[in-house]
RNA sequence: GCCCCCAUCGUCUAGCGGCCUAGGACACCGGCCUUUCACGCCGGCAGCACGGGUUCGAAUCCCGUUGGGGGUGCCA
């Protein structure tokens, strides 16, 4: 019985495209499916493309992915005499001629050049609309077209899996390969585009495609790998939300639904959010620690305080950035009061009194999340107020802000004397407009 | 222009001739819970592009129309 391999093959052109991260884990789930191997080669048969810091961009976004890779990577800008000895090949053969410097292969303009594919079914080409394309160009170097026959067959791939654009070339590459005298064909799988809101290809112009970026705004590899798994393809049992060894298991190839998909951030950052609702506390504060760097207060964190306060913005937070600025009010000195907060709960009759009681009442009582939550309870009851209504002043006074993290347990978490002060200075500034 | 492909709720999908009065998820809208916001729970809105066939029976098969996309480089 034959392995099956596969090949994830990226032009190096800048940090990992969404699409190209979507080919690569696709490739990686049948791979891992079916108990083969992955390639993973880089196609750098340009010479502007075989810089070292892009190849390196690739190599940092699948280890954060974890799409492992069986052997060395494999670099096309290594392997020109392989490229050479095919197109020395195929001119003494008579398939391939000489043209102005460069060697085109010669397309027979009849009949036609067709595949099974494992996503859309038989594609057929007429041999009369190709044009004898280039396989070497005037430089000297091979095209695209010959690296990549020539590697698939060298390198003994039987499974090509990659994306629409890419279907045109199909053709082109399937007549190169029995050119080199191959027997076999690869099974062929074209996967749908990642389209955006216009249901155009995701472009580096228009659109957010760097894989990069998303990492940077928070979001979980986990959670990338999820919904990217998604994109395309649907759990039978309607599970989205799961392992990526467990879609691996599930995941067919001929499962993959051929019509474009459009890249919902929406969606993505609620996976995410599972995702971190799924973590230990402990791990999300660590997971945290990346992102403090955004704060004027992030320097000087005190970790054993932010594995403290951080649980209290855990089921709050979608994407990772989105957490320390809810904790800013933990660690500045004062807090930054909102003006538009300030002006919403400050300006009524009610205000100045419900900071005064607390004042004196937070002043004395134990303290204690559930005796505070109940002081206020009382204090905003005696002016006739219900809960929701009266925390606002202080919530405002203590955390600058309107919304935030449950207010009790943020300010036992910041202690009596801050809090007081807090209120106190709130209490005064009201007093002073 | 030419070649190739695609077509189920706004979005991602399940469906592979009867189980469909089309299921799930995200988004959206209500409600509950509640110390704000969130989380959670409950409910709602919303779709087989259109027209012909085939069949006892079609979202599912065939043809056409329309709409959309990809490609058309000595880029990959």
């Amino acid at each position: 019985m034959s392995t099956t391999r596969l090949r994830f093959a990226p032009a190096p052109t800048g940090s990992l495209h969404l699409g190209s991260a979507r080919t690569a884990l696709f490739n990686w789930l049948v791979a891992q499916g079916s108990g083969g191997q992955l390639i993973l080669r880089i196609e750098d048969t340009n010479a502007e493309l075989t810089r070292p810091e892009l190849i390196d961009n690739i190599y940092r976004s699948l280890e954060w992915l974890q799409i492992g890779f069986d052997g060395e990577p494999v670099r096309q800008s290594e392997r020109t005499d392989l490229y050479n000895d095919a197109v020395e090949g195929w001119i003494s053969d008579g398939l391939a001629y000489v043209d102005d410097g460069a060697v085109r292969f010669r397309v027979p303009s009849e009949g036609t050049t067709s595949w099974n594919d494992t996503v859309r079914g038989t594609v057929i080409f007429e041999n009369q609309h190709i044009e004898d394309f280039v396989v070497r160009r005037a430089d000297g170097t091979a095209t695209f077209f010959t690296a990549n026959a020539v590697d698939d067959f060298d390198l003994g791939i039987t499974h090509v899996v990659r994306g629409e654009d890419l279907v045109n070339v199909t053709p082109k590459v399937i007549m190169l390969r029995q050119a080199l005298g191959a027997q076999d064909m690869p099974e062929f799988a074209h996967l749908p585009l990642i389209v955006n809101e216009q249901r155009k290809k995701l472009s580096k112009r228009r659109d957010d495609v760097a894989l990069e970026s998303y990492r940077e705004r928070g979001v979980l590899a986990a959670a990338m790998v999820n919904y990217l798994a998604l994109l395309g393809w649907g759990p039978p049992d309607d599970i989205e939300v799961r392992p990526i060894e467990e879609i691996a298991a599930l995941f067919q190839l001929a499962d993959v639904n051929p019509s474009p998909a459009m890249f919902d951030v929406k969606k993505l950052e609620s996976i995410n959010g599972d995702y971190i609702r799924a973590m230990t506390q402990e791990e999300f504060s660590e997971a945290l620690t990346p992102w403090l760097k955004n704060e004027i207060w992030g320097s000087s964190v005190d970790h054993d305080r932010l594995s403290q306060v951080a649980p209290l913005v855990q089921e709050r937070t979608r994407v990772l950035s989105e957490g320390p600025p809810q904790l800013d009010f933990f660690f500045l000195e004062t807090p930054e009061i909102d003006q538009s907060a300030w002006e919403k709960v400050m300006t009524t009759a009610e205000a100045p009194l419900i900071l005064e009681s607390a004042k004196m009442a937070f002043a004395t009582l134990e303290w204690d999340v559930d005796v505070l939550h109940e002081s206020l309870r009382a204090i905003g009851e005696s002016h006739d107020m219900k809960l929701g209504k009266a925390q606002a002043p202080i919530r405002v006074a203590v955390t600058g802000r309107l919304v935030g993290p449950p207010l009790f347990e943020s300010m036992h978490a910041l202690g009596r004397e801050t809090v007081l002060e807090r209120i106190a200075a709130a209490h005064t500034k009201l007093g002073a407009t």
